[in-house]
DNA sequence: GTGAAAGCGCTAACAC
DNA sequence: GTGTTAGCGCTTTCAC
């Protein structure tokens, strides 16, 4: 029922090496035999088994891709725009979605490896340790996290938080709240060293009220230690927790943006269908999909010459509705 | 570098065929050669490569899942719980997204049809003819969709389409309309046949607006024909839809629900952080995927023996704050 | 219960 | 430019 290379050959009056060379090495076939297989294939319906040359050549021309948690409305546009990229190259991905948890994650690499060229790691879970072994099989890009001898691609939190920080202040709050995220989340900690930094240089204090569960629910439970801490204006882990936290707040009778102003981070549909519409740190996480697919397509082709390469992304501030004046 | 089935063989003093054996047919080996075996094979780190032996069995262990957009919030919970489930049936996953074209769906699963056993389409797009003629050669399950002789999950919308339109009458709404989806989408056809049929019953009157694009914008552009068309109830073809067209009113001048009640669909993440929190028709998106992949599994073992098998999963209204008694 | 051998669909030297 | 051959990692008769 399935059409091989061998029927195409025998269709077509050829060896089979010469149909397999018309679609993996073109160049190397006279054009005369090449279109009459072509047309034979065509006839035939013939699809090449990428599996079974998989076996051959070593190239799966398959991606995988993990991420914690695919309904966090961050990580869908990434999916796609990697997604789509990889097509463009004539690959697949495998999607695995690792639900927070480290053994999860360590499970499907395993589980993947031979079936993949390569593996994006969206912020990680995995130890490093566990990474670098892991990446002595298989070659990874990862996402929002730095691991030593691996290609990366980060969205330089710093950049945003400056921003927001500066807003925030040139609005009159002088007292600020930083709403962590889970404990060990690389980005947490990088926003924590960049929202110092940019407090003390706008002489504004910076109080860390956290971790925080990266959701709705642990902004909602944020809010009272908030409305206490007496801050005026928030800056929460990402779009979810800043959405929970103004709905608390809004539940303990405190208003945003009148009362706080919140800024949010990741710039979800979320947040912008949200009410009052999120001021966010834009995170560019459809080029961040595709620039792994691109460093990954290239740490592949390179075989094992391992030259780790760093890709910093932009990440801005984009002022909407959930930032305004101090209260006096 | 990588271990095969071999070197465990030569390592544990027992033929390649016993090794094999071992893992696909365990009871076929005496329990002392087997113990023995999976021990060497432990400490050599060897791991089955799934695309060799799919080569021989014909089971990739691999699923393929399309849907129109993986951005919209309507599919992760789908495709999280579709993903889990298979991985529970030692089953991965590719995500393919088929970005609202039908060309583009039939050439993603014509390239994934090799790599897999069975695939599961979400609302597709393509023509019935086209999916008969691609079910000839690879399982489908469809979702959403009604397709001759294929296994199908449906999310019956009609149930909660009527609760919609009994609330917003027992609400005083007597004139409604119906904001549908795409040109050629199925599920906005069920709800204008639903839609049409509970209102008569309840003798309310119900107009239809549209076609929509699935999103926002659809609804944001949709608002000044609802403002001028004297209704004062609306069921939006989703969540998006309902989102934008509140937010377009809000623009106009009027709000919701004080001057408009608006019924959305799907129960996404962004209507329930929404404000007004949207009064929804909640689409079981985990429990579908769960299904989808079940059917699909059962279809894969059967072979041939095509038992068409219909699911079909409740939907029901969940009442929140984008409803309230019609003006005056 | 285990070994021998053939073969899944394809590629990659190597001849000619 | 094309055919021959061996083999990728694994499963599966068929013997023994």
């Amino acid at each position: 029922m399935t059409v091989t290379i061998r029927e195409v050959a025998q269709a077509s009056g050829v060896h089979v090496s010469t149909v397999s060379r018309t679609f993996s090495a073109p160049h190397l076939v006279s054009a005369e035999t090449r279109g009459r297989v072509l047309t034979v294939a065509g006839e035939l319906g013939y699809r090449p088994n990428r599996a079974a040359s998989a076996l051959t050549t070593g190239r799966t021309h398959n991606l995988g891709l993990m991420v914690s948690d695919i309904a966090n409305p961050f990580f869908p546009p990434l999916i796609k725009a990697a997604q789509a990229y990889a097509r463009e190259r004539e690959y697949h991905v495998f999607v695995a979605d690792t639900d927070e948890d480290p053994q999860a994650e360590e499970e499907l690499i395993q589980a993947l490896a031979k079936q993949v060229d390569g593996v994006v790691l969206v912020a990680p879970r995995l130890t490093n340790r566990a990474i670098e072994r892991l990446s002595l099989d298989l070659p990874f890009v990862v996402v929002n996290r730095k691991v030593r001898g691996l290609s990366t691609v980060l969205m330089d939190i710093a950049q945003g938080v400056c921003e927001a920080v500066a807003h925030l202040v040139s609005l009159g709050h002088r007292r600020l709240a930083l709403l962590s995220g889970p404990r060990g989340s690389w980005t947490s900690r990088q926003m924590r060293t960049a929202a110092g930094e940019a407090a003390a240089r706008h002489g504004a204090e910076l109080l860390t009220l956290g971790p925080n569960a990266p959701t709705e629910d642990g902004g909602l439970h944020a809010a009272a230690a908030v409305r206490d801490s007496g801050v005026t204006g928030v800056l929460a882990y990402n779009d979810l927790v800043a959405i929970g936290v103004i709905e608390g707040l809004d539940a303990l009778g405190a208003h945003v943006p009148g009362d706080f102003s919140v800024v949010g981070v990741d710039d979800t549909i979320a947040g912008r269908l949200n009410r009052p519409k999120l001021t966010t740190i834009v995170m560019p996480t459809p080029a961040a999909g595709r620039t792994a697919v691109d460093l990954l397509l290239q740490a592949v082709d390179e075989g094992g010459s391992r030259t780790a390469a760093l890709a910093t992304l932009e990440t801005s501030l984009v002022i909407r509705e959930s930032t305004s004046a101090a209260p006096a």
